[in-house]
DNA sequence: TAGGCCATCTGGTCCT
DNA sequence: AGGACCAGATGGCCTA
């Protein structure tokens, strides 16, 4: 029995890993599940050889019913009479339970109950994957990700609640915040490890989120180098060339700075489809650094790699700026938040950029979006916040006000 | 080594 | 009845 389960493909075929388990080290990967077949091998060991809680005895025998009706009747009547409290003979000292009597587990109820057990257990199995693979999407689509260094399951929901509070409050306000203040929102309640991960995705490390401590901002290494994450140094200039994640952590520093220059640009890491994909090479002129943006701004150079763009629907206090409204008037009007795409030569991408790390071609919020804070300011280039006003891609339209505002914070 | 995080097993409960 | 969901227990892995 308990090799045909380990042998069933449909069952081991639950056991699967998390994805990052599988990419960073694939080769581990069939040992690993061999290690988790063997480690279900051995609860259902134990399951069948070891005793049974009261509660499971009796949820084992609830089953089979029909088949043991013979031992059934015989101990019903002793079950009854048990469960009346009528002081019948007690070897043990044990409590008398109400409820299902306990039946004499014979070899199928044993057999039948383990392949409930079994099946039970893979459901089980399946859901939490299902869950965790939820969990990991939704790793990839707050500001901080990293294959390698990934955010626990409850630092991800604190991430994503901070970060939906912070998105409300922009929306809400409509006004473009305070890069610190935004930092601080997002960092609420979360771990000393994860805030400075979270800081270090942003380019503010933790020392300049607690003084605002404001550094050259047409250094390369702005921002870079006195965060928890090493430089990566490779791809101070431009969009760094990192295929898979938004940082990594040996990566976190240097794609910062290389993807956004003075500013993280979310866009410029081709493994984040939400951004890639509307972005494009976004991240590239956010990331011209001090070497200008980058023209290619809407060439789409990114790929949004096997994932198509996470779905991302936005409705009830959200609204969305239809691609039709783009005539200047729009931007007076109620729509709360403007989309502005620069995708013409000198772009902001690249006035940012030369300005040590401007926004990546986007503003959001009212015009002009003045830049708030010592901090911010350092990050955001006054040159780079103008109003543009370009189409953008129907298909966008759902993600789009998400990534724009993270490109808002990320560039 | 303690503590955090995680996967899994397990039994209970609720729902269809 | 069976499945989904949940929470407790357990043990492994990793890191400070």
């Amino acid at each position: 029995m308990l090799t045909r389960l380990f042998s069933d493909p449909s069952l081991l075929s639950n056991v699967h890993r998390f994805p990052s388990w599988a990419e960073d080290s694939e080769g581990e990967e069939s040992k690993t599940q061999e290690e988790e077949s063997v480690r279900v091998g051995l609860g259902e060991d134990q399951l069948e050889h070891a005793g049974r809680t009261p509660s499971s005895d009796i949820a084992l025998d609830d089953e089979d019913n029909e088949d043991d009706e013979d031992d059934d009747d015989e101990e019903e009547g002793e079950g009854e009479e048990e469960a009346g409290g009528g002081g019948g003979d007690d070897d043990d000292d044990q409590p008398r339970k109400r409820g299902p009597k306990k039946r004499k587990m014979t070899p199928a109820r044993m057999e039948r109950s383990k392949v409930r057990r079994n099946k039970a257990n893979a459901r089980e199995r399946t859901r939490m994957h299902d869950l965790n693979s939820a969990l990991d999407n939704l790793r990839k689509v707050v500001p901080c990700y990293s294959k390698t260094q990934k955010l626990s399951k409850i630092e991800t929901l604190r991430l994503a609640k901070n970060y939906i509070w912070a998105l409300s409050e922009i929306l809400r306000s409509g006004k473009r915040p305070d890069l610190v203040q935004y930092v601080q929102t997002l960092c609420k309640g979360l771990s000393q490890p994860t805030t400075n991960l979270v800081a270090g995705c942003l380019q503010l490390n933790t020392r300049n989120f607690l003084t605002e401590h404001c550094q050259d901002p047409t250094s390369a290494r702005y921002h870079g180098s006195g965060g928890p994450y090493p430089s990566g140094g490779s791809s101070v200039h431009g969009y760094h060339p990192y295929p898979c994640s938004r940082l990594s952590s040996s990566q976190c520093g240097g794609a910062g700075v290389g993807s956004g220059g003075a500013g993280l640009s979310l866009r410029s890491h081709g493994y984040c489809p939400p951004y890639d994909s509307l972005y494009g090479a976004g991240g590239g002129g956010g990331g011209g650094g001090g070497g200008g943006g980058s023209p290619e701004y809407d060439s789409g150079e990114y790929e949004a790699g096997a994932s198509p763009p996470l779905p991302l629907y936005i409705n009830g206090n959200f609204s969305l700026r239809h691609q039709d409204s783009a005539s200047p008037d729009v931007a007076d009007r109620g729509y709360h938040y403007s989309m502005h795409y620069s995708t013409g030569p000198g772009t902001r991408a690249g006035a940012g950029a030369g300005a040590g790390g401007g926004h990546g071609g986007l503003v959001f919020g009212s015009r002009g979006g003045a830049v708030h804070g010592a901090a911010a300011a350092g990050v955001h280039a006054d040159g780079a916040v103008l109003p543009y006003h370009h189409d953008m891609h129907l298909h966008h339209e759902r993600t789009a006000l998400y990534e724009d505002v993270n490109a808002f914070f990320h560039n």
